[in-house]
DNA sequence: ATCAGATACATAGTATAACAATGTATTTTG
DNA sequence: CAAAATACATTGTTATACTATGTATCTGAT
């Protein structure tokens, strides 16, 4: 038997989920992707290595998923916020409604 | 934008999902393939490729969460029949669990 | 009787996404 | 003053789902 089965489960779960989680954490609110995977580590309690997260929001932005913009601080590195567009704010209610249905399917079927 | 961004997601989250649901799905009840894609399809509306479960009850066999046994039909092809093992059964509580964890999460941060 | 579609297994090649490792640069903290 | 944290990014590796393809048997409709 593999012991490392479930930790390398628990990050194919991720492909994807992550995106799901991303997004709506930018419905309401722009941050930048530092920000962004400490938000998520500490609401969720996934961790979001930064090689995942700045190719992530890369591909999100290219779909028009999202937008971002640079801001410049009085010190320190500029930061790049990302905010949700019009379609990507459609997108995610559909994928919202999705994992509604797939959790349901889930939770019928493990007990 | 990409239209195909919703499908090509959908897929993407089946990855590590539907080790959870094949899993999930062999607890108390022994599946030879065909019907386990079958039985999948039918109780959570998921698409599985064949091209997917075979080689995924391979993975599975070999990390020793699932065992398989040859059953002769007298008509027709023989069916390989999977069960799940007593490791099986401990990996998936854990797998449960974690995605309990993860769909509260996601409930959290999407209202 | 024949042929299409369903049943039942399987593999090879392709695409996608998460991650580790690495790199740059600045700021804060001990 | 050095280490850790902040903030961005890319390259190469690995794992998994899917399409396409292949073999073989059985069933149902014309």
């Amino acid at each position: 038997m593999d012991a490392d089965f479930f930790p390398k489960w628990k990050s194919q779960v991720k492909k994807g989920t992550l995106t799901l989680i991303a997004l709506n954490t930018l419905k309401g609110q722009e941050y930048y992707g530092y920000e962004l995977i400490e938000h998520i580590k500490r609401n969720t309690e996934l961790e979001i290595a930064e090689g995942t997260l700045y190719p992530l929001m890369n591909r999100l932005k290219k779909e028009g998923l999202v937008s971002s913009k640079w801001i410049e601080q009085e010190s320190g590195i500029p930061r790049k916020y990302y905010a949700l567009t019009k379609a990507g704010e459609q997108v995610l209610t559909e994928m919202n409604q999705y994992w509604k249905e797939l959790d349901k399917s889930i939770q019928k079927i493990s007990r």
